[in-house]
DNA sequence: TATATGCATTAATGTAGATTAAGAAATCTA
DNA sequence: TAGATTTCTTAATCTACATTAATGCATATA
């Protein structure tokens, strides 16, 4: 259980990196994202106070994704060995996350995602860039300033 | 341990029951999808020979997902709390499908995820209507029929 | 303080894939 | 066997979002 403070940018996990941790957010942001054969980053999971962020892969495999902080952070790393905090809820509802996940990409347009985005992570639009929560729901930066500015025109 | 015998198009879970099972795939072919506000069909997952069908949630959460068989199929139901069937690696597995699906969905364009379905799941292609193909690559039926000839036009 | 770098917006143009519609072939069912 | 139903294909039109590019602003760095 060691308590670690980690600066803004700085890369915690790489895609391949074996021996991965599990990380406890205790304060900051973390995210997770992969990098595709285009150089474009995608991201899978904002992860602020209180979340764990981790790469789902068996410890002793290379993992799939990068880890960074967005912001100075503190965060605990714990070992994927331990047994004792493999809850399994927690990986139901991270499977029922990822699930609901692919249903919005496949059947719900760019609005309705971000729509969806900041009803169920209000807190995270003010910390991180536009481009970012684009990234997170599969749109463009230029795409998701559209969105917006149409979004407020419709609502005056 | 009961084993079951379904007939194509039978349900065995609807989205919303209580107390759902496992089930291990003896014979035949299962797959779990949802439908959507629209009324549409998404595939999750097609479940042949040797494959465990399941909608993760804890045993008493109402489930996500229908569940049917797509032929005469011969199962196992499974109950969920029965824990000596709770294997960790399974569900690390299922989490890395998922997340490989959403990079799949955000980066690959259609033609690109109907190589890489048929160059992972070879053998369901000639057992489901294309339909429902198109429906696990989240396009419509005609986008990838074209997509077919498009693609039998450049290889000859 | 000046200059570079990153970020957000807007507009024009392009394109992948949706929608609609119609017809042919295959499969089911009476 | 005949009609109904499901499946697949093709083609025309439409639209959501990507791409490209230009501009302004904010933040970082010398």
């Amino acid at each position: 259980m060691k308590k670690i403070k980690v600066l803004k940018k700085q890369i915690l996990q790489r895609k391949g990196d074996l021996y991965s941790k599990s990380y406890k957010v205790e304060s900051g942001l973390l995210r997770s994202y992969t990098i595709d054969e285009k150089g474009k980053e995608h991201i899978f999971m904002f992860g602020p106070e209180g979340w764990i962020v981790t790469d789902y892969v068996s410890p002793n495999e290379p993992c799939e994704l990068y880890i960074d902080a967005l912001e100075d952070s503190v965060i605990v790393a714990i070992e994927k060995t331990s047994s004792q905090d493999i809850d399994l809820k927690k990986f139901i509802k991270r499977i029922r996350v990822l699930q609901n996940r692919v249903i919005m990409l496949m059947s719900a347009t760019a609005s309705d995602r971000y729509e969806h985005f900041i009803s169920t992570y209000p807190n995270i639009i003010q910390r991180v860039p536009q481009h970012m929560i684009a990234s997170y729901l599969g749109i463009t930066p230029e795409a998701l300033s559209s969105l917006k500015s149409q979004r407020l025109r419709s609502k005056q």
